[in-house]
RNA sequence: CGCGGGGUGGAGCAGUUCGGUAGCUCGCCGGGCUCAUAACCCGGAGGUCGUAGGUUCAAAUCCUGCCUCCGCAA
């Protein structure tokens, strides 16, 4: 079958390259608009039509799907669209516009975790496993019936950026099981089943830890947060970044807030007498460091907010 | 011209406002103490202070250009 793929983030990209490399006859892709981004504000095409410069395929890009859009999509007589974090929503006439219809590969176990960040949303609170579902999309967000899905274990110490590579491969593994049913018209469809939950887009403010919390619910921030938006307290009233950190036992007990050094790590005092250890961090204009080399360059009270 | 911060021995920082031959917390090397140690004590190596030029008796510090790294915003 003749196959649109689109996507827009490297994850996209890289479910893409697998497909690619399955032989799959991916013939046209659709993308996002090349953005604007950096510091120097460049405009820069979005990972998915970097790889398909490289590969020489037909790349649409757009971030609205216009009558124009469409009647392009059209034109290369696809038959099935995959999707893969592409970012815009499909209205019915998109919808149509493909006779086999759009299979959406989302990052969670539908129903839970429905829409733009089921990764984060899975180990901000504190999933034990996750997983990815193949469906086919309708109006709805998310809510399309079931093809396949194939799940797998949180891991303990796991961020949101590694556990979405992780599922990456675990999609592309699925794809490559149920397109050849697709493709032979022996599939069934399954309507989700089981409570729905939402995974909002998330916003800087929402990254922003709180040492009153306790260290475990920081813990699952940080793991979540990492690698965007990274979550960041505050340090001298300018933004930290803490790329990694755990919940950890500790004898002393620091008000919330305040850093010290224990056993050679670099804990701070969070809610209820827990203790988080910070393991690297990212001052303001700084590069990253472990959080040891930070602390030693500022002797004296140590306090974030 | 989106806003802003940084580049100082191997690491992280201070010193720059009010120019006068470099300091702190670590690491490293050697020695000591100890049953032992990541603990403690003593000693040591290691820096043309991003780069080019300017001002000056004298520049990490003042002026100008350049390179480079980063936070925020998009």
């Amino acid at each position: 079958m003749r196959i649109l793929f689109a996507g827009t983030p490297s994850t996209a990209a890289t479910v893409l390259e697998g497909l690619l490399a399955s032989g799959h006859e991916v013939v046209a892709v659709l993308t996002r608009e090349d953005a604007l981004t950096g510091r120097k504000k460049v405009l820069t095409p979005s990972p998915v039509a970097d790889l398909t410069q490289s590969k020489g395929i037909p790349t649409i890009k757009a971030n609205k799907l216009t009558s124009d859009v469409l009647e392009n999509i059209r034109s290369h007589k696809v038959d099935l669209a995959i999707v893969v974090a592409y970012g815009v929503i499909l209205r019915q006439e998109a919808l149509d516009a493909i006779p086999a219809g759009w299979f959406n590969l989302h990052f969670s176990l539908l129903p839970r975790w429905r829409g733009a960040a089921p990764v984060q949303a899975a180990i901000r609170i504190g999933d034990s496993e996750t997983g990815v579902t193949l469906f086919r999309i309708d109006l709805g967000l998310d809510t399309g019936p079931v093809l396949g899905s194939a799940h797998t274990v949180i891991e303990p110490r796991e961020n949101a950026g590694e556990l979405l590579h992780r599922l990456s491969l675990l999609g592309l593994t699925l794809l490559n099981q149920e397109l050849p049913r697709l493709y032979s018209g022996s599939f069934e469809l399954t309507a989700q089943d089981g409570e729905a939950t939402l995974a909002p887009k998330i916003i800087r403010s929402d990254a922003k830890i709180s040492f009153v919390e306790i260290a475990k619910s920081a813990e699952l921030l940080v793991r979540a947060m990492n690698p965007e938006p990274m979550a960041w307290c505050l340090f001298n009233g300018e933004p930290m970044r803490l790329l990694e950190a755990r919940a950890v036992d500790s004898s002393s007990s620091l008000e919330c807030g305040n850093v010290a050094l224990q056993d050679d790590k670099v804990i701070v005092g969070c809610g209820q007498g827990t203790t988080l250890e910070l393991v690297v961090v990212q001052p303001a204009s700084k590069t990253v460091m472990s959080a040891r080399d930070w602390l030693n360059g500022h002797s004296g009270r140590v306090v974030l907010e």
